[in-house]
DNA sequence: CTGAAAGCGCTTACAG
DNA sequence: CTGAAAGCGCTTACAG
C-alpha cells in the first residue's frame, strides 16, 4: 500500500511523466510544477520503487559480494576488513548490495538478473566455473587474490613482496630456520606466498626444508595448531616462521604453548595482512601490513566503473605490504 | 540481452502465460505443452527475473540485515558468528540477503521497497527511529539484543543468566572481588549484564564497588586495553573480571600484560558469547557459550514467518547460555 | 487446457 | 513545458 509515482501525479495534479522527471533531475518541468511536485513527494513521503525502475532501465541498481566457502570465511578478520572497506565506498555510490555465502545463494543471485555487477572474494581456483561466470555476462571483480587465467580485473595485496619482506626481516634478527605456515595451493595467494618465500630463502643464501613448509587446508580453522604442536614438540631447530596469514599465525601461538614453545624467545612467528586483531594479542602479533580496508574500497569503484561502461586501465591493482614489527618475532635464542 | 519468458514462448509455440505457469509450477498446463516448455527453458537458459516477478507479485524475494554502525561491528566476531547461521538457513529459503553497514545503505535499502522483511543486528537505543522503522510497514526482527519498547520480535541470549555464571564461576573458584567490563548502556545488552551482575554479587554476599566497573563506548575496540590497564597498575585487590564480549576481554588480556599482571595467576578473565577465536588463543578465553549460529538460523526462520504472513507465538527468543572454562580462569593467588 | 489482456511502478521517446 | 502511450518482464484473473 506505499505511495507511488501516481499517487504522486494525481494529488500534484500532472502526469506521471512530469513527475518521474523531477524525481530523476531530467530536464523539461516548469520551475512552478517542479516545485509543486517536490513538494507533494515529501507530503506523502513517496520513494521509489527500485525494482520498477530497475525493470525499465535495465540496471537493478544492485551489486553481489560473493563469498564462497562463506563458513570458513566469516569469521575471517581477512574477510571482514576489506568487507568494512567495501562497505565504506558503496556510500559513495548509489548501489546496494547482495551478499551470498553459499553456492546456493551464489547461483539465485547471480542468476537472476538481480545484480549489475559482482565481486568475488578470494575465490579459489576451480571452485566456480569459469565458463559460467562468464555467462554471467557482467562485470565481475576479484578482491583479496586472484584466479588463474581469468579475463577479471582483480585487487590483492603484493604477496610475493610481503613473505618476502617477513623472510628477510627474520633473517635480519638473525634467524636461519626459517618455516611457512601455508593456505591450501587451490589458492593462489598461497601459491604466491610458496613462490616468495623459495625465492627469498635463495636470495638469502639458506636452503629451504621441505619439512618446514605446511600447508593448511584453509587460511582459519584449527588443523593448524594440531599439526604445527605435532611438529614443534619434535623440532628443536626451526627458530623462525612465517605464515600466509595472521589467522594461521594465532593458530601458530597456539601450537606453541602446547609444545611448551615459548614465543618470541624460542621460536618468532609473523603472520600476513595485520588484521586489526594482531596489535591487540598478547603478545602482539608481526605482520606484513597492507590496506585491507583501501583494497575493498577499490574493489567497489573498479566494479562500479565497470558498471557505467567504462574501461579498466589495469588489469591488477596490488597493494603494497610492509612488515610490521611486533611482540612475536625476536633474535634467536643461541643454542 | 538476456532470454525473457517471451523467448521461451516463442520457441516453444506457446504464450508467456504458460510459460509462466510452468515456472512456478501451476496447475492448468497439459503435460506435454509442459514438458516442451521445460525442454526450452533448458536449451535457452532461462532465469526469471526477479525483479519483474516481484514487481507484480509485490514481494521482492529479498531480506536485509542491517547493521548499524558497520565499521564498529564487522570485525567483531559475536557479528561474524550469527552471520554465519543467517546465511546457513537462507538456504533453506528462497530469499536473496541485501546487507547495510551504514546509515546512508540503510535508508536506501529500507525506504525504497527493495526487501520484504528486515533482520535488525544488535541495535542501541535511539540509533535507529522507532517511528522511522514502523513507518517501513515491513516485518522486522532484532537479533542479537533487543530495543527497549519496540514491537519488534527479538532473538538473544540470555544475558542475565550468562553474567550470573560467570560471576558465580569466579565466586566458586575463591575470588570474592570480581569486576565488570562492559559495553555502554545504550546497549540493552550492556544493561542487562550490569543489572546480572549486580543481582548475583548481592545474591553470593558480595558487595559491589562502582570501581570495579568499567562501561566501554563498544564491545570491542582498543579502548578498553587503555583504561584498564591504567586501573591495574594502580590496583592490587581485584583478582577476577567479567566481560560483556569476548572481544572485551581480549582486550583486558592485553591491558593485563601492559601492567604486567599474569593471566589467570593474577588475575582471571571470562568474556562472553563465547565466539570461535576464544578457545584459539593463548591462553584460552574463558567464556559463556551461547549458540551464536542458532542465533542467526532463528533469526531468519521467525522473518520469514513473519513475511509469509504467519503470526509468532512468542516475542523474544532467548537462548541460554552456559560457562565454559578454559585458560583464563584459575584459584586466586594468595595475599 | 490455453491464450489475450490487464496491470505491477516505473522511464522515455514521441507529439503537441 | 507537458502528457498519452508504449514497454521493461513478469503473473493472474478472465474467457473460451
Amino acid at each position: 500500500m506505499s505511495v507511488s509515482i501516481k499517487d504522486v501525479a494525481l494529488k500534484a495534479g500532472v502526469s506521471i511523466a512530469s513527475v518521474s522527471r523531477v524525481l530523476s533531475g531530467k530536464p523539461g518541468v516548469g520551475a512552478q510544477t517542479a516545485e509543486r511536485i517536490k513538494q507533494v513527494i515529501d507530503e506523502l513521503g513517496y520513494r521509489p520503487n527500485l525494482g520498477a525502475r530497475g525493470l525499465v532501465k535495465r540496471k537493478t541498481g544492485n551489486i553481489a559480494v560473493v563469498v564462497p566457502r562463506g563458513s570458513y570465511i566469516l569469521n575471517n578478520p581477512f574477510f571482514s576488513t576489506i568487507l568494512d572497506g567495501i562497505a565504506k565506498e558503496l556510500d559513495e555510490t548509489e548501489f546496494n548490495m547482495l551478499m551470498s555465502f553459499t553456492s546456493v545463494q551464489q547461483q539465485r543471485l547471480l542468476e537472476t538478473q538481480a545484480v549489475d555487477g559482482a565481486i568475488l572474494f578470494s575465490p579459489r581456483n576451480e571452485e566456480l566455473s569459469m565458463d559460467w561466470l562468464k555467462s554471467l555476462a557482467i562485470p565481475i571483480i576479484v578482491v583479496g587474490s586472484y584466479l588463474e587465467d581469468s579475463p577479471f580485473p582483480c585487487v590483492r595485496p603484493d604477496d610475493e613482496e610481503g613473505v618476502c619482506q617477513s623472510v628477510t626481516a627474520l633473517f635480519d634478527k638473525g634467524h636461519r630456520t626459517i618455516g611457512l605456515v601455508n593456505g591450501p595451493m587451490s589458492s593462489m595467494h598461497s601459491v604466491r606466498y610458496y613462490k616468495g618465500y623459495e625465492r627469498t630463502l635463495k636470495s638469502l643464501g639458506l636452503t629451504m626444508n621441505k619439512e618446514l613448509v605446511f600447508e593448511l587446508d584453509e587460511f582459519d580453522g584449527g588443523k593448524v595448531v594440531e599439526v604445527v604442536s605435532q611438529f614443534l614438540q619434535g623440532n628443536q631447530h626451526m627458530t623462525g616462521v612465517v605464515c600466509s596469514s595472521d589467522f594461521l599465525a594465532i593458530g601458530v601461538m597456539k601450537a606453541a604453548d602446547i609444545a611448551n614453545v615459548s614465543i618470541p624467545h624460542d621460536l618468532s612467528v609473523i603472520g600476513a595482512d595485520d588484521v586489526p586483531i594482531a596489535s591487540f594479542l598478547t603478545p602482539s602479533l608481526s605482520s606484513v601490513h597492507v590496506d585491507l580496508v583501501g583494497m575493498g574500497r577499490k574493489a567497489v569503484s573498479l566494479l562500479t566503473q565497470l558498471v557505467e561502461g567504462e574501461q579498466l586501465e589495469k588489469m591488477e591493482h596490488i597493494f603494497p605490504m610492509y612488515y610490521v614489527d611486533r611482540g612475536t618475532t625476536g633474535t634467536p635464542k643461541k643454542k
